[in-house]
RNA sequence: CGCGGAGUGGAGCAGUUGGUAGCUCGUCGGGCUCAUAACCCGAAGGUCGUUGGUUCAAGUCCAGCCUCCGCAACCA
């Protein structure tokens, strides 16, 4: 085989806080079909995945669990290596970010940008809430609270270090436009550049004093190094880079070819990383592809909704490689994919049993019928005979070009195509009437040589994404000419062999008995756990509560903020001559004809603040409804400007 | 007027440089019997979001509008 240089494909590292569900192991089965695919084709392929383990996050998943950071990311750093291997997948290398040399190596990172100036030490602002030594951003507060405690937050200032980001904005931008192919999709390229890049980037907070559960920095101990630094080096610690000379296997692979990471994370692979290799002085990525996401339904999955599908649970249901022709033909290679049981049913039916597996059955059950399996030499070949081999070259050229956009879905359509044509072959070809003709014995050893030959290229070309299946036609061809080179031309299949037994590759499944089954078997993994808490708000005394000041007003004018989705600005009557604006984020549930006339309550002694530019003077109270629904708090009757208390 | 993407038969999608719409699933009818009630053939079903424009000719180019989605902003 002509080799054909390395390739150096990646995953993201996945979070360890819970285990993945089945939108998260997507990504992995997608990294590995590209890394077989290549490796097949004779590149010296490295695929590296793995497990990001440290934060704040993990800290408190950590304790509430009751155990140490530590047993906890062992845990489930340990169960997503399951998945990657229930999964079937190929990897060269399984990272965790808890890994001694990857800690060390991540210091003198941070070391080396500080010692040269590309971090320095500065001030963070935030909200900060004293009681519970933490910072918070606007997002994460409740009424404005700290969400732990409930008590005040005030804006502050802790040291830490910074990444130099604007130094290198306007090298990173060069590169992006002069590297047609960088970033892919393009229209991730277009987000990036046009929302971050052109406006200016902040320099970036590389450091926190606020938890304990990282990699410390090694000339300030008070200080842990952030995700950003500590997580993406990962790329290059898992080869050995070192700033101090770097082994041979990352000489032999940076930069990497593609990293395969979700659409979520662009941003931190197209603009920090860059910036921090950059900074490192070495050579970029070729290329960071922001996959889409899988959805169950129209919903994003998630444990609280109750429809969490799980890698083993799927796997146990259908077989490995049935979910793995699932997960990357459904899957559209821009959009959003969605996944349902029924149509994984519909799919494994109709492609894998129906297409796929009784082409197979059909076609070695014949050969052992017609030849008591004896593989003969074709010998009188007629033009329906070039269609199909012409057709099955294609599909090799196909499959190659869909494979270098990454369009996987579309390679395994042009695969099964193959199985389709040939299905249509046997039905031109007739077997079973040649069969009974003494004179046409020469026809159909030709015919069923054929037909062999194209499911070994099926069998071939299939070995990236579902290799067990491959497997078992190559042993029930009794067949062991694998390689990719073997399609260069239609007839590497020796004659003079035999085939195996004919197995069933696909039962078709029974829906109904299916969805038994799955009720049964995802009722573990959707079993409510204690409903969430209701959030706890720490107790306040009456003091607390007095410095609120609730009043009733009218609304007098109300009008959408053009900028915003959510904004209505709405001009109330307080009781007091001066008319005062309140913003409130309630347009998706509130027309301005609804709220016009009608009694609210304000809290009329909240600070100022901007939102979309247009300055809030309070806020009216609304209701939070459990079906995601937004209620404002109408009163009827009340004048304006009476207390409420 | 923040940036970008998308709107094609019941469903999911293709449609390169403009030339009278394709694929898979589903439905209905037929054929065949080697095979996993499978396979093959055929039919029904679309004014290609909307309005205007360019052109001999537009799903394909241009402009406006509507709707959905992503990113950003933001939810006092």
């Amino acid at each position: 085989m002509a080799k054909k240089g390395k390739f150096y494909i990646t995953t993201a590292i996945a979070y360890t806080s819970r285990k993945p569900h089945i939108g998260n192991s997507y990504e992995i089965v997608l990294t590995d079909s590209i890394a077989r695919y290549k490796r097949m084709q004779g590149y010296d392929v490295f695929m590296l995945t793995g497990t990001d383990e440290h934060g704040q996050k993990i800290e408190e998943y950590a304790s509430e669990a009751g155990v140490s950071p530590k047993e906890y990311v062992d845990k489930v750093s340990g169960e997503i290596k399951q998945i990657c291997d229930i999964l079937d997948t190929s990897y060269d290398k399984f990272i965790r970010t808890t890994d001694d040399y990857h800690e060390k190596v991540v210091q003198k990172i941070f070391k080396k940008l500080y010692d040269q100036g590309d971090i320095y030490k500065g001030e963070y602002e935030g909200l900060y809430c004293t009681p519970c030594e933490s910072f918070w951003t606007q997002a994460q507060l409740v009424d404005g609270k700290c969400p732990d405690c409930g008590r005040e937050v005030k804006p502050a200032k802790e040291e830490a270090y910074f990444l130099r980001l604007s130094k290198y904005q306007k090298q990173l931008e060069e590169f992006i436009e002069s590297n047609e192919n960088f970033i892919y999709p393009e229209s991730r390229k277009k987000e990036m550049l046009n929302n971050f890049i052109k406006p200016g980037l902040d320099d970036l907070c590389v450091s926190r004093t606020s938890f304990k559960w990282g990699i410390p920095v090694s000339f300030d101990d008070k200080h842990v190094i952030y995700v950003w630094i500590d997580a993406l080096s990962n790329y290059i610690t898992a080869l050995g880079y070192d700033p101090d000379g770097s082994s041979d296997l990352y000489k032999k692979y940076w930069p990497a070819d593609v990293h395969i990471i979700g659409k979520d994370i662009v941003r931190f692979h197209t603009i920090y990383w860059p910036i921090m290799l950059m900074a490192l002085g070495e050579p970029l990525p070729k290329q960071v592809y922001g996959h889409p996401w899988l959805l169950f339904g129209e919903d994003k999955m998630s444990k609280s909704k109750g429809n969490v599908i799980y890698a083993d649970t799927l796997v146990e249901l259908f077989g490995v490689d049935a979910v793995r022709y699932y997960l990357l033909s459904e899957m559209p290679h821009a959009q959003d994919g969605s996944i349902s049981y029924s149509t994984i049913i519909e799919r494994f039916n109709s492609d894998l049993a129906n297409t796929l597996g009784n082409l197979v059955n059909r076609t070695i059950a014949m050969s052992n019928k017609y030849f008591a399996g004896e593989i003969k030499a074709p010998v009188c070949g007629e033009e329906i005979d070039g269609q199909l081999k012409e057709f099955a070259l294609n599909t090799v050229e196909k499959v190659e070009e869909f494979m270098t956009s990454y369009r996987i879905s579309d390679a395994l359509s042009a695969i099964i195509d193959l199985a389709r044509r040939s299905n249509k072959y046997i039905d031109e070809t007739m077997p079973w009437a040649l069969a009974k003709d003494e004179s046409k014995q020469d026809r159909l050893a030709t015919v069923l040589y054929n037909l062999l030959e194209s499911i070994r290229f099926i069998a071939v070309l299939l070995q990236p994404f579902m290799p067990s299946t491959s497997e078992k036609i190559f042993s029930q061809m009794l067949c062991d000419i694998k390689d990719y080179d073997s399609l260069s031309k239609f007839g590497a299949l020796k004659h003079s062999a035999k085939v195996g037994e004919a197995q069933p590759l696909f039962s078709r499944i029974d829906p109904e008995k299916k969805f038994k089954e799955i009720e049964q078997l995802t009722a573990a993994d959707n079993a409510k756990p204690e409903k969430e808490k209701p959030q706890g708000v720490a107790k306040i005394g009456i003091e607390d509560f007095a410095k609120v000041e609730l009043t009733a007003a009218l609304v007098t004018d109300c009008e959408p903020i053009k900028k915003s989705k959510k904004l209505l600005k709405l001009t109330l009557n307080d009781g007091t001559d001066d008319a005062r604006t309140v913003c409130s984020g309630i347009s998706p549930w509130y027309k301005p004809e609804d709220l016009i006339g009608k009694t609210v309550i304000l809290v009329s002694n909240l600070k100022p603040a901007k939102l979309c530019s247009v300055e809030s003077n309070g806020m009216v109270l609304a209701a939070d409804c459990p079906d995601g629904d937004v209620k404002v708090i109408f009163l009827d009757g009340v004048p304006a400007g009476a207390k409420i208390r």
